[in-house]
RNA sequence: GGGGCGGUAGCUCAGCCGGUUAGAGCAGGGGACUCAUAAUCCCUGGGUCGCGGGUUCGAGUCCCGCCCGCCCUACCA
């Protein structure tokens, strides 16, 4: 039964490039969760893109001396070519600063304004007297009114742990430029989300059981305080407020992360223009039996599983004060919030400033996209925080990747190719090669259902063990002992190509570059799993950008396919680069401190 | 301050609603084999499951307290 499934993942934000703790987030997952679903005949929507406003962008360009559209633009081009290059199959990666985005994120508005869950206060806020823009509490910093501390920031004092508010500060100043906040009143649209405390409980209670508990725990506990939250700021660098009396006003924006969120709709609405069927995105949006999965770092579960169905329930009328569905129509709530945890470099938080890091770019530049994705699947941080250190990557791919599966499909291919030329034919299969057979078929509803959970790291045990197991096969079999009987030796090298096509596809999802060699190294022609590209569109009449799209139509299907006798077989050229271990210490090298 | 997650073999980690002698991969040690990127296969070592209480016939697995690490606290995934 094929399902509407929307893959949506978090938006990475455009202030510089993406280090390979991101990816591990929201890319990487998504994109084994996506492939699998293809395969198991299910239509995937995957949609994203680059998050380009807010203060930090501005903060970012003001330092590179570039305007916040010239920053935006430069990184989104970077960090689309990256995970492009990592294989991610997105059906539309965008943007936020497209006119497409902009008119959704303003229907969004207008449609909970209008049913009454915005409603405007004044407050005081501070703001950089040279620029006139809001300054954020996290850039404000000065003396702790409780500690005396010197460094706390505007929201909290890191010394004493208190939560203040930055007029208390003693001495404030901008982190920014250093000049002094000062503090007005000042006019924002706040969102009552104090109104969607019952029903978002209830749509949460509903989840119990079917979500990680950590993101429901959560979820459910941030309900217990639930307060009206301004969505809009005083900058220049935004989506303008479509209400009359603000939609000129030049200081007047949405807050980035009340537009941010609404970029999968928006995506999935340019993802239909595209395609040719502009009403095409209702299937994932309004289809009751339409699932949608949202993967992200745990950082942005607040926004996921709270503010996100706020907005949704709000805009279709089902919040404490009803109302009816906006122009667009009621949508659907996320079926499921797949957060990470996050990835820490040798011991360390991910630091650009200090140089703990390594971006997606770097690491691509000297390692296979696969070799990121295997760690990432099997080591990442699906449900703890893990460590990424080199001496582990570098285990890994020599030791699986390379020794364990490169290996066996080396060996395999190898004696065929030698002794046979082409794939042979399996005759009077013993109990040993049956038992083999069997073993791989039955891996697939096992790892199947593993990935259709999200949990990348069973799914790519078990398949593992399948490939340890063929080379137990190979080892108890010896077929290059066997000189006196040609068809025995073609029988069991039948069987042992017959497992390594079938573990091909149990790993399409995690190593799809490397699948779709083996699948012509088998004599297979046509596209196996398709990759991504980057495309450059132009918006109507206005500037072009970069996005990724792609047809991932090809042949993959999660089902073993038997292989076909007489297909010619050359010698194989290995699949995986094994690294030299002195990389290790280069690496460590790179890294600050 | 509030909240979340974690502390299991040298390393990285599995262990859903409590149940017989606590697991995997890697590293280490020994052996076999040579088709393969010296890859593979077999055998092997043994950790008071952070600490202290409690519940129970029985706790790594539930409850309480404490210690340590990481994270979130309204945008650094």
């Amino acid at each position: 039964m094929s399902q509407h499934i929307l893959t949506a993942v978090a938006w990475p934000y455009a202030n510089g490039p993406r280090h390979i703790g991101h990816v591990s987030g929201f890319g990487v997952p998504s994109d084994i969760f996506s492939r699998y679903q293809r395969m198991a005949g299910n239509k995937v929507l995957m949609v994203s893109g680059t998050d380009e406003h807010g203060t930090p962008i501005q903060v970012q360009a003001d330092k590179e001396g570039l305007t916040a559209r010239e920053l935006a633009d430069r990184y989104n081009r970077v960090i689309a070519e990256d995970l492009r290059a990592l294989g991610l199959s997105y059906d539309l990666f965008t943007r936020t600063t497209t006119g497409n985005h902009y008119a959704v994120a303003q229907e969004i508005f207008k449609g909970l304004h209008a049913n009454g869950y915005i409603f405007p206060k004044t407050t005081m806020g501070a703001i950089s007297p040279s620029t006139g823009r809001t300054l954020p509490d996290r850039y404000i910093e000065g003396t702790c009114p409780i500690c005396g501390f010197d460094g706390a920031r505007g929201d909290q004092c890191d010394n004493c742990g208190n939560q203040l508010d930055p007029v208390q500060l003693i001495n404030p100043v901008s982190r920014i430029n250093g000049e002094k906040p000062v503090f007005v009143e000042t006019e924002h649209f706040m969102l009552d989300l104090p109104a969607f405390a019952e029903v978002l409980a209830t749509w949460l209670r509903s989840k119990q059981g079917d979500w990680r508990p950590n993101v429901l725990k959560f979820a459910l506990n941030l309900l217990g305080d639930l307060q009206p939250r301004a969505i809009t700021r005083d900058l220049d660098w935004g989506v303008p407020i479509p209400l009359d009396g603000w939609r000129d006003q030049p200081n007047k924006r949405l807050y980035v992360w009340f537009d941010a969120v609404i970029g999968y709709l928006s995506a999935s609405i340019e993802w239909a223009r595209r395609s040719g069927d502009p009403e095409a995105w209702r299937r994932w949006w309004q289809n009751p039996d339409a699932r949608s999965y949202y993967f992200m770092g745990k950082d942005n579960i607040v926004f996921h599983a709270e503010i996100w169905p706020a907005l949704l329930l709000g805009y279709n009328g089902q919040g404490a004060s009803d109302g009816t569905p906006g122009a667009l129509g009621a949508l659907n709530l996320p079926s499921e919030v797949v957060s990470s945890e996050f990835l820490t470099m040798e011991g360390r938080k991910f630091s650009s400033s200090r140089q703990v890091v390594i971006y997606v770019r770097d690491f691509l530049s000297r390692y296979d996209a696969d070799a990121l994705r295997y760690y990432i699947a099997v080591a990442g941080p699906e449900s703890q925080d893990t460590d990424f250190t080199w001496s582990e990557f570098l285990n890994r791919n020599n030791g699986e990747l390379v020794a364990a599966w490169g290996n066996l499909v080396n060996r395999s291919i190898s004696m065929a190719a030698k002794n046979f030329g082409a794939v042979p034919e399996g005759r009077d299969l013993t109990d040993a090669d049956r038992a083999l057979l069997e073993r791989s078929r039955a891996a697939f509803p096992v790892v199947g259902a593993e990935l259709a959970r999200s949990r990348f790291k069973n799914a790519t045990t078990e398949a593992f063990d399948v490939i340890r197991e063929a080379n137990r096969y190979l080892a108890d079999q010896e077929p290059w002992k066997i000189k006196d009987d040609p068809e025995r030796v073609g029988s069991i090298l039948h069987v042992a190509l017959q497992v390594v096509d079938d573990a091909k596809t149990l790993l399409t999802p995690v190593l799809p570059s490397s699948s779709n060699k083996i699948h012509a190294m088998l004599g297979g022609t046509g596209v196996w799993s398709g990759m991504p590209e980057v495309r450059e569109v132009d918006e109507e009449g206005g500037r072009s950008y970069p996005i990724i799209t792609g047809s991932y139509e090809g042949q993959a299907r999660w089902e073993s396919v038997p292989i076909r006798p007489g297909v010619p077989l050359s010698p194989p050229t290995p699949l995986f680069t094994k690294l030299d271990p002195k990389i290790v210490k280069e690496e460590l090298s790179r890294l600050g401190e």
